[in-house]
DNA sequence: TTATAGTTGTGAAATTGTTCACAAAGTCAG
DNA sequence: CTGACTTTGTGAACAATTTCACAACTATAA
């Protein structure tokens, strides 16, 4: 297999929930340009996207929605479920915590961390939080997988470096700030402020901007 | 100016929180090394984004953080404050207004919505929360440039087509499904469980792809 | 003043990602 | 079974992005 682009992988989680939706329509059959249709792509990037993990596809008929979607999810890994700890139950960590979508995809949050005495050891919708303090032992003992943190910036590297002590090789970030992890640790970084950003950056150029 | 892609823009953000933190430490000046370094990029890569707006650094020596700082500011539309609305008092649109960053860079949620009459015309962290059936009026009232969407996914589409039809041109949406704007609006999307996704797709393929 | 070391800004080269175009393979009606 | 039509899978062309490499410029020390 060859190395696959990180819009490609992001590409994949477009067409499994598409393939969600269409398989709740009944739908048996769907082209690859029904396919872009939906998500904006060309069906030549839908294809040649699925061509990377295998042929799938029938010609002159289009990918089975059924099996597809299985292929799909086998890829990304949601055959099966997750062990996933959160650190920082504050305002985005409980929003997590209640998200619905990680549940219905495997992404199960069963340990909960904080580092302030008036959470710790109560329920939090249903999960015990315990003492950050504990973090590296419960991890293990646990066998937690990914670990999300939804921690204050300044803690977020020391509290991503007890994670990887720990042997968990992959890591959410919601903290705003870049974090540093081992070369075999994955990590992705999601930044709120830096979104709007984005749009403040096109709202505040636009027109301006030329095409090349 | 030519067109600038999406990353170089992502990080344009990054340059910007890099800077901040180096003027708190009161450095003068900074090289793209220093810079690269941080974010782990390349020095070239650096400079190349910064020349998209103009020469902002000195040869032989680099550039002057205070006023790097600045200019990215404004390239980026920081230098002044934006008039936010956020639609859906949920969980996730609840951490959103309590958010810290979007304040300090001159976001500011003014206005919220819900459709639950027993959040309807009550105070959220000091906000009144408006019924969304006046969305429209209400947007075009306070002159609101960007919305937030924080509504269930089978909501996410109407809701944006009245933020377009009421003249906002920047959308910033959460709800995990794939909303459809004109092409004059800007549209900017944070699926969560798509990053989780991410997470585990290299887990599940860890070692099987090779680099190309 | 001159040599040395350091750093930017930027065309050109290399790499990566997307789209095109078409052969191959299948469907379906008659 | 044949012919018209549809759609996949993919090498090749194209486009975008990143990296390289170096001239141009600055500071500094002797």
């Amino acid at each position: 297999m060859r190395k696959v682009s990180d819009s490609t992988v992001r590409r994949l989680s477009m067409y499994y929930r598409s393939l969600l939706e269409f398989e709740k329509k009944e739908y048996k059959i769907i082209s690859s340009k029904d396919l872009a249709k939906i998500e904006r792509l060309t069906p030549a990037q839908v294809r040649k996207d699925l061509s990377f993990f295998g042929t799938f596809g029938t010609r002159g008929l289009g990918y089975p929605v059924g099996e597809l979607k299985e292929k799909i999810a086998k890829i990304l890994g949601l055959n099966r479920s997750w062990n996933v700890a959160l650190v920082g139950v504050g305002n985005v960590g409980s929003a997590l915590v209640s998200y619905k979508e990680f549940q219905k995809q495997g992404f199960n949050i069963r340990l909960l961390f904080d580092d302030d005495q008036r959470k710790i050891n109560k329920n939090h919708k249903g999960i015990l939080v315990s003492d950050v303090k504990d973090l590296g032992k419960k991890l293990k003992e646990n066998k937690a997988e990914m670990v999300i943190l939804a921690v204050p910036a300044q803690a977020a590297q020391e509290v991503a470096d007890q994670v990887v002590s720990a042997g968990v090789k992959s890591i959410l970030n919601f903290a705003p700030v870049q974090i540093k992890v081992p070369n075999d640790v994955v990590l992705r970084s999601v930044n709120m402020a830096m979104e709007l950003e984005h749009l403040s950056f096109c709202l505040t150029n636009k027109g301006f901007i030329i095409g090349s």
